[in-house]
DNA sequence: AAGCCTTATCGTATATTTGCGATATAAGAT
DNA sequence: ATCTTATATCGCAAATATACGATAAGGCTT
């Protein structure tokens, strides 16, 4: 009995599922923000602005990291993060691929 | 002890990350796609397409439903679902208006 | 009325996510 | 060497998500 049967679907939907699947908590959508404002490396202050325990969010950033959203690099006794544009881009790509080109054409009938 | 701080978020940031999660399943991306591509409301098909029971078919159906991508009415004996371009269009207004702003004057420094 | 077809819902099992405190780690400060 | 500070990881508890089969519900067809 297989409980999970994403394998079975494409890999762009797959990969388009995973970047969903990213930011699909309001505390990672957050600290996105806070890392695009910044326009820079933020070491640090991430904690200070959510409202949730250091170890919470220190695995958001995490899940954030291992899904390629964000960079990370170890700075001595500190983390730098900073937002990988080009996953953004590829998500805004494949996302328009199969969804946006249809827009216009597409009358709501229901 | 909350388990949820989802509340404690801003109302754009939960309502962002609330449509992510909608898409954040392959299923429900090939869902999307095939009610894109047919450029009109689909009666049926759309369990013989995907390598899923009905039931678990129509449960993604009602969470997109639920969730708003998609409108549904009840056809007789069938139901009728098709894409809301509206909650995509905002979907991507309200991405950009995160995210995709800072693009060009964000240089990577991880 | 009885049977059929399509879709929704219920019940249930398993997997994953979310969150926290406690602890580990690693570098700078004293 | 020890202490402090910042971040990561571990271990656990509770909540959600995923999937399926079984069953219900709602209209056609005969």
């Amino acid at each position: 009995m297989a409980f999970h049967k994403k394998e079975e679907f494409s890999a762009k939907e797959q990969s388009l599922a995973a970047f969903a699947k990213a930011i699909s908590h309001p505390a990672r959508i957050a600290i996105l923000n806070v890392l695009a404002k910044k326009n820079e490396c933020i070491c640090g202050e991430i904690v200070d602005v959510l409202p949730l325990a250091q170890s919470t969010v220190s695995q958001h950033l995490k899940e954030l990291k291992m899904a390629g959203l964000i960079d990370g690099t170890v700075d001595g006794p500190r983390s730098c993060y900073c937002i990988n544009w080009k996953a953004f881009e590829k998500f805004n790509s494949d996302f328009n691929s199969l969804f946006e080109k249809l827009k216009e054409v597409n009358a709501k009938c229901c």
